[in-house]
DNA sequence: CAGTGGTCTAGACCACCAA
DNA sequence: TGGTGGTCTAGACCACTGC
């Protein structure tokens, strides 16, 4: 395991609470039995390196996420468990989750408990996908059709090497395919994933596989995506892009170049999407 | 004034503290001296609308933010202040400021207090523009160059009367201008305001003022957009839109239909971008 | 130095849920 | 009925800012 950024000891970098001591003078507080990673010593240079304690809890947490501990739609230990675990109040613990949540890797239920964020909770819940249909209405339109047109293993371009984080020439997986809505073909996506994590997938899981892309890493390849970042322009399609959308060269679609991260900023695909926008739009909130 | 949701009393329905009480049968409270709206009984129908203290406190503020006690950019009174004045605990404040803050309408700044949003604060601040040059350098590239096409008041049509909150027919400003970076036009937009809130707004003011249209609203109408949602779609232009960006007509074009809400999500501007995407993109971060 | 927001604790009670 | 998250309070101390 490696260790998480500043000190994670609790050492007098606390501003307050029953830890705060003097903050030039560490003395050997009662830390005996802290969790593993309690040993670095406070950042001695540059700036300060304060971190407050329920950003020390949310990255011990974070770090259970990432080794899978606790796995997407089970339950984490309750606050009270979490704040004897790491000895700090519950409160403290409350607020390292509040972020959590709020990161959408937690998802909080009142009298049940709080849970590892899923993307196949709802099996229509495409959390990444913006596209809706113009009346607004998800619901009658039903769940999406979708063929899988090609999927085979490469050599990483310099490009998708740089993207992914690995060396030009690395296998990488290529899956292209098509989304269609009430018959329609809407959607052609190209995606990029690294070799190595995803092992062994193939056209037909992909094809056989009911429910959100998204879920299938998750079960099948202990793959969480967490975030993702696009960059959105106008283009016309090649040839084989309208023929596959079956719409004249001319139409103007939507291109949707997206970078999906796992925990801790690690980009595990590249999705570049063309969307046909006559009958649906790209959705978003300002805030 | 109007009455916000739910009761502001604090009569019983709050889940904890001192004011906790038995929730079917509310007495007296020591509650002479609360804030003005104070006296809406508990609803007695329907949904128990329990709302917590701290919702009611983020109403309370919101409807100083609304009415201008404090205007943008200002310091709002310190958590201790409004402790005082609502009666509550600052733990309480805090999280219903922490609340206004997420939604980016105060800012808290540490050591100096607490500030109401403003569009004005950093001059090159297009909070809602999300098209970036494709090289990620804001600054080398520099503000943008504006250009208003035309300026003038008319009746406002179904559509956009129904948009804004209007009726048919009503007053509305429609404006058209041109942004171009380092003198190549890259957007065109065309957008409706209502009448009546921005009576005296005219070319001239728009041509002289600096900064982003929205600190424009701000400062001289009070008017400030707290929020918007975006439908985007690909097209081509027509001859005349062509024509403005100095681009062939078979460029295709991103189309950006905003609409803009202030406070209480009361629509106040539907602003239609044209952005051309050789040079730019449009960004957007998914969570 | 005083004032502001930020962190932390401890303890109480409430709303919701499942068994 | 017991456990979980949700709300509220009171009090302490810390970090940052400006006078």
């Amino acid at each position: 395991m490696s260790y998480i950024r500043y000190d994670l000891t609790f050492w007098g970098l606390c501003p307050g609470g029953r830890f705060a001591m003097n903050q030039t003078s560490p003395t050997s507080a009662d830390n005996s039995d802290l969790p593993a990673a309690s040993l670095a010593p406070p950042s001695s240079g540059g700036t300060p390196a304060f971190s407050p304690l329920y950003q020390q809890i949310k990255s011990l947490i974070l770090q259970s996420l990432q080794s899978a501990e606790w796995r997407p739609g089970e339950a984490i230990p309750s606050e009270m468990d979490l704040a004897a675990r790491f000895r700090v109040s519950q409160g403290t613990v409350r607020k390292a989750i509040d972020e959590l949540a709020a990161e959408n890797l937690l998802v909080r239920r009142q009298g049940k408990g709080t849970f590892v964020a899923t993307h196949s909770e709802h099996l229509v819940e495409y959390r990444f996908l913006k596209l809706v249909p113009d009346n607004g209405d998800t619901q009658s339109e039903g769940p999406a059709q979708r063929e899988i047109i090609d999927c085979k293993r490469l050599r990483a371009s310099a490009e998708v090497a740089r993207a992914l984080s690995l060396r030009s020439g690395d296998s990488v997986l290529q899956v292209r395919r098509v989304l269609s809505f009430a018959g329609c073909p809407t959607i052609l996506e190209d995606l990029w994933l690294p070799g190595t994590p995803f092992k062994g997938l193939t056209a037909e899981r992909l094809s056989q596989y009911v429910g959100p892309m998204y879920a299938l890493f998750e079960t099948e390849f202990g793959v969480r995506m967490v975030r993702a970042e696009e960059k959105i322009r106008a283009v016309l399609p090649d040839a084989a892009q309208a023929g596959l959308l079956k719409i004249p060269k001319n139409t103007p679609l939507l291109s949707v170049e997206r970078i999906a991260y796992t925990y801790n900023d690690v980009p595990m695909e590249i999705r570049r999407g063309l969307y046909l926008t006559d009958t649906h739009h790209y959705r978003n909130e300002l805030n």
